[in-house]
DNA sequence: GTCTATAATCAGATAGAC
DNA sequence: GTCTATCTGATTATAGAC
């Protein structure tokens, strides 16, 4: 019931609409298309919230009408399916990693790119941020593999990444034997790690603790050096 | 459709029943107690094998019952619930935990002893015998802290393990700086480690390569050394 | 205890008025 | 495009005969 969004006021509509028949001009967005991607960013947002928080099998449709606090079939003209609100919803958390990573400096060390990373990638999650799919549904995984912007968003992040993994295993800061596919899964797996939450659960260490502990245990393992 | 136990056969029951009652002895498990034993070990094998191909949301208590051979409503004379029949599938892979873990040698070095249980529990991951269950859902968590073998199984498990962490952190084999719990939890993760099964999608290495490949960054890290 | 048949509920998706 | 109301199917759980 706690909708903590704001939807755009519905009684602004025939005055956007008079406003943007007057102004011919330059190809652009008019008001109501934009009015119309904020309502898409507020659904996606919401439904982002719920995967995080419940899962995508947890979270249900009704649940993100709500929280946006519109009608579930108004939900559905935006939408094709709940599986296709979950794509939009990883293309999302896919942009902003995106955006992350260009506001990286490039000079620093891969090495310690790759940890920066990986702490954004925790904090998110332990944010609530972090929307989480399950790998086992497979109408889930065959949504997934048909959104282009999807795999083009995941592509990018990992050769971004991938490069940094290369680079750092070419100055011998990274294990250079591992594979350099399962050093990317192994940071990837770090986004949705239950650990994270069993240690908040234990109410023995902050959120920040929290995130050196475990980056410290993906790069440095348990054994001692 | 495919059913994969052998049920024991029902026209056999008459025939035992009358034995059973010829003989008088002391309190021992009568044959249709053992029968019935017989089938609820059908049945949880069944789930366990379900839970771990599509996790708790995705399995149905219709599928569990067809791959047994029986109706769903005999299999809910055995298990009051899907969340009982869950924390059930639970229970016998902690039984299978305790009987590995009373199988190690004692003279073992404690470090080597942690491997060894964690290459156990990737292997029934990769092997499909690990019943996965979600961490999100409450009235699965709910109906887990009511069970006490189940609380009682993890407790004695976690008690063992624990024990070798500790021990190997004083001899300075497993990093002392971290705390015990979060080794045993960053232990207990790679049962469920999604890392594995993108691993065997690649397509380019073994089980066997994959679980020492997982292992290695798991104890030594990602960093070189 | 096992079965067939069914109740009860819930969730994804849609129809049709406005 | 948004709404109310509804459909449709799947799923947990149970009733009642044998």
């Amino acid at each position: 019931m706690s909708s903590n969004t704001v939807p755009v006021a519905s009684n602004a509509r025939s005055a956007t609409a008079k406003i943007s028949a007057l102004k011919a001009g330059p190809p652009r967005v008019s008001f109501k298309t934009q009015m119309l991607q904020a309502r898409e960013e507020a659904i996606v947002q919401a439904a982002s919230r719920l995967l995080a928080e419940k899962g995508f099998d947890l979270m249900t449709v009704d649940q993100v009408a709500a929280d946006v606090g519109i009608a579930k079939a108004s939900l559905y003209k935006h939408f094709p399916s709940k599986e296709d609100l979950a794509a939009a919803a990883m293309v999302r958390v896919l942009g902003r990693a995106r955006t992350f990573l260009a506001s990286l400096p490039r000079e620093a060390a891969p090495l310690d790119q790759l940890k920066t990373v990986v702490r954004w990638m925790m904090r998110l999650q332990l944010a609530g941020e972090m929307p989480s799919l399950p790998s086992q549904n497979s109408t889930l995984r065959a949504t997934l593999m048909r959104n282009k912007a999807y795999l083009d968003g995941l592509m990018e992040a990992s050769e971004q990444i991938g490069s940094w993994i290369e680079q750092a295993q070419a100055e011998g800061a990274l294990d250079p034997r591992l594979p350099a596919i399962a050093v990317l899964y192994t940071l990837y797996a770090r986004a949705c790690d239950p650990v994270l939450e069993f240690l908040r659960m234990g109410g023995q260490h902050s959120d920040e603790e929290i995130v050196e502990l475990v980056l410290r245990t993906c790069f440095c393992g348990l054994s001692s050096r």
